[in-house]
DNA sequence: TCTGGGGTCCTAGGACCC
DNA sequence: TCTGGGGTCCTAGGACCC
């Protein structure tokens, strides 16, 4: 029998240069040609130019220290919304030349051309070569673009020609690519395996390509069977066309420079991060089922509580109790915590009531939150929030007294 | 890389049931 | 009551990604 997934396959992987700097770039022509990073907000260099790059200065280096290097480079706060935006465009644009778009992350996608030949009397390069261009012509950004037989061939071959190229690597050629490529810059493999498969010296994509499927098995898990068959060229990982506005979990964490034991400040931090994880819980209509506590210590351990919520909520005032009790089984008087964390999981699109739940309770709640994110949403994000969070922030500057509070405790 | 923040998937092992 | 065999659900933690 003849079936579709034994036809050959082009699955192109695009992927953006230096997205966020060609955003700004896109946005203020003064940046064009210029050492360009952003990560003002931190003091820590999150994107840079290829003009940066080339004078060696390096993601996550203090901004002090690339000014060292690169006096003339031009440091810019990291705009997030407009990254977003951008993001959603070229996603559009993808989608005009085929349906079958994965949204991998805000700067890359995955796209099946299979089949598009005909369509555009062109081969799969001659298509990505239009589709890099358009997406230059209407943006203004670069992309970088691989055309394999599979998603893991494909994203390898988005990097081998970056930026503003395109590496088409076929199902003829793909042992010449995988013995320049090392195993640990496969797509999945990270430090951990890599080590492990250093130990039988395989060391290339192709020693990798080359065991046996036994092998394998033996020593590695599922995930890896799909990268391996993968790289011989079968393709066994679908795309993904779910967009990404479907969450399994919403977390919110925030380090310290400084870890802290404090435990009216923690707790304050970790109210904070759980004010943040509803609000996004509520934009996306979800409702969690489990909240999840973490604090990690000045050694890099991390301590979890899960606890099982009664009713699915999104509502901070009905789970900080749950935060609290989840806070104090981990918390300890003797140590210092780097960073607080809340997660939210198990999430529900449906709001369940159970039989012994205040629904007017509930409800109430739900109408003071819609009219919270409308005020935040017009005149900020932390226009109003609980107190406590506020106190938190408060005495971590060393005040007083709070000197906005806008809603106290609210008991609801 | 001396370590920011936000995600996903997989596995091993225990509890419990027939 | 014991042994053997098998299934399901849940949880903790690992590994990886951008």
């Amino acid at each position: 029998m003849f079936s579709v997934s034994s036809w050959p396959k082009a699955i192109a992987h695009i992927d953006a240069d230096a997205f966020f700097v060609e955003c700004e770039r896109a946005t203020n022509p003064y940046l064009k040609d210029r050492c360009v990073a952003t990560g003002k907000e931190r003091g820590i260099i999150t994107a840079l130019s290829y003009e940066a790059k080339a004078k060696g200065i390096k993601r996550g280096m203090m901004v002090y220290e690339a000014k060292r290097i690169c006096p003339e480079i031009v440091i810019i706060e990291s705009d997030y919304e407009k990254y977003s935006l951008f993001s959603i465009r070229m996603f559009d644009i993808l989608r005009r030349f085929s349906p079958v778009v994965e949204e991998y992350s805000v700067d890359e996608a995955f796209m099946n051309l299979t089949g598009l030949r005909r369509l555009y009397h062109s081969s799969y390069e001659k298509i990505a070569k239009t589709i890099q261009e358009t997406i230059k012509r209407e943006l203004d950004i670069s992309v970088s673009i691989g055309i394999a037989p599979t998603k893991v061939l494909a994203k390898l071959g988005s990097k081998l020609n970056k930026p503003y190229g395109i590496t088409a690597i076929k199902a003829k050629e793909i042992h010449i690519y995988l013995k320049n490529i090392r195993v640990e810059d496969i797509w999945g493999i990270g430090k951990n395996t890599a080590a492990l498969l250093y130990k039988f010296n395989i060391k290339t994509a192709l020693d990798f390509a080359n065991q046996n499927e036994y092998f394998i098995r033996r020593y590695l898990s599922k995930p890896y069977i799909a990268i391996y068959k993968e790289l011989k060229g079968e393709s066994v990982i679908p795309i993904d066309e779910k967009s990404k506005t479907s969450y399994k979990s919403i977390s919110k964490a925030k380090s310290f420079h400084k870890a802290i034991n404090d435990k009216d400040i923690l707790l304050g931090e970790l109210i904070n991060n759980l004010e943040k994880a509803c609000q996004k819980a509520r934009r996306y209509k979800l409702a969690a089922k489990r909240l999840i506590v973490f604090l990690k210590t000045d050694d890099f351990k991390t301590y979890t509580a899960k606890i099982k919520l009664k009713t699915a909520s999104n509502i901070p005032n009905i789970l900080t109790d749950s935060l609290k009790s989840g806070f104090m089984s981990i918390y300890k008087e003797n140590t210092s915590y780097r960073q607080t964390g809340v997660a939210l999981a198990e999430l529900t699109t449906k709001t369940m009531y159970d039989l012994f739940d205040n629904i007017d309770r509930i409800k109430k709640a739900n109408n003071l939150y819609e009219a919270v994110d409308k005020i935040n949403a017009t005149y900020g994000t932390k226009t109003i929030r609980l107190a406590r969070s506020d106190m938190a922030v408060e005495k971590k500057k060393g005040r007083k007294k709070p000197n906005v509070t806008i809603m106290k405790d609210i008991k609801v």
